[in-house]
DNA sequence: CTCCGATCCTGATGGC
DNA sequence: TGCCATCAGGATCGGA
């Protein structure tokens, strides 16, 4: 699924592509994806130029002069470059189609996706609640540190709650918070200024390294888009239930947590 | 503030 | 072998 680093990655993909490619037409074949594409889309982009492709937590955003397209993959999107006249598949949605004769193909078979439409990302309801970009410089232990205070919360849940930080999902949060040495179930508010710190770093680090890994798989995403578990290799905990942990030997616990799967060592993180 | 469940959807899985 | 039931999973939202 695509995660914070996979976004990233296509996004630098893009850029290299759409910077300054004019829409002609959008054609959607499937309207229902997460929310319905809206008929402003529709009305407004074509003719206009992309200017930027930017990323919000794992949102990306393609920006124009009379607004930005949102686009979120949700769990199952993927997005290619072909040619239009390439037939799309099953689950191919919606095609931007510039005037070069290629078009921006989004695939969603499980439509948890998004495609919108807003005059000012920086006013849409979806984009301007979001916590701090956890690569960015206003994300650090500080930060956490004095968000979480009073807060009962576990650490893990906190974490993934985009109004304070923006993009970590279930993988990046289990595997930040073993790599902090940080027991997921902790309450928040009663974590230390350094253990904080620590978490930060952790969470900057394994985004990074799953950078890298997704940088290498994506680096053909403008042909196939056929990409297994990229970080797999790399993942300490996360869907290693009763698997012996890569610090210790000793089975990975998991259990449910703010109703999502939560895996953690039991004797290296406290 | 916090937790819970529902919601959107399909591929993967596990049981029979 | 095949069919059916279950469920994961990002993010939002309403309700307790």
């Amino acid at each position: 699924m695509p995660e914070l680093p996979e976004v990233e990655t296509t996004r630098r993909g893009l850029e290299l592509f759409l910077v300054g490619q004019t829409v002609r037409t959008v054609v959607v074949r499937e309207s229902r994806l997460r929310w319905p594409i809206p008929s402003a889309l529709l009305r407004e982009l074509p003719g206009q130029a992309i200017q930027s492709v930017t990323r919000r937590g794992k949102y990306l955003l393609l920006q124009a002069a009379a607004g930005s397209v949102i686009l979120h993959l949700g769990m199952s999107g993927s997005l290619r470059i072909v040619a239009e006249t390439i037939a799309p598949e099953k689950f191919d949605h919606v095609d931007i189609v510039f005037n070069s004769g290629d078009c921006l193909r989004l695939r969603d078979p499980r439509r948890f996706g998004a495609l919108l439409w807003t005059a000012d990302p920086a006013q849409h309801k979806l984009l301007v609640h979001l916590g701090p970009e956890p690569l960015g410089d206003n994300f650090n232990g500080d930060y956490l540190y004095r968000k979480s205070r009073a807060r009962t919360r576990a650490i893990k849940d906190f974490l993934m709650d985009s109004r304070i930080i923006a993009g970590i999902g279930n993988i990046y949060a289990n595997e930040s918070l073993f790599l902090a040495g940080i027991d997921p179930r902790r309450a928040a508010g009663k974590i230390s200024r350094a253990r904080y710190e620590n978490l930060s770093q952790a969470v900057r680090t394994i985004l990074e390294q799953a950078i890298q890994a997704g940088g290498t798989t994506l680096r053909d995403f403008r042909g196939s888009d056929g990409r297994p578990g990229y970080f797999q290799q790399t993942l300490a905990v996360y869907g290693r239930r009763d698997l012996p942990c890569r610090n210790c030997g000793r089975p990975i616990r998991s259990q449910t947590l703010g109703s999502r799967s939560t895996f953690f060592c039991r004797y290296c993180q406290s």
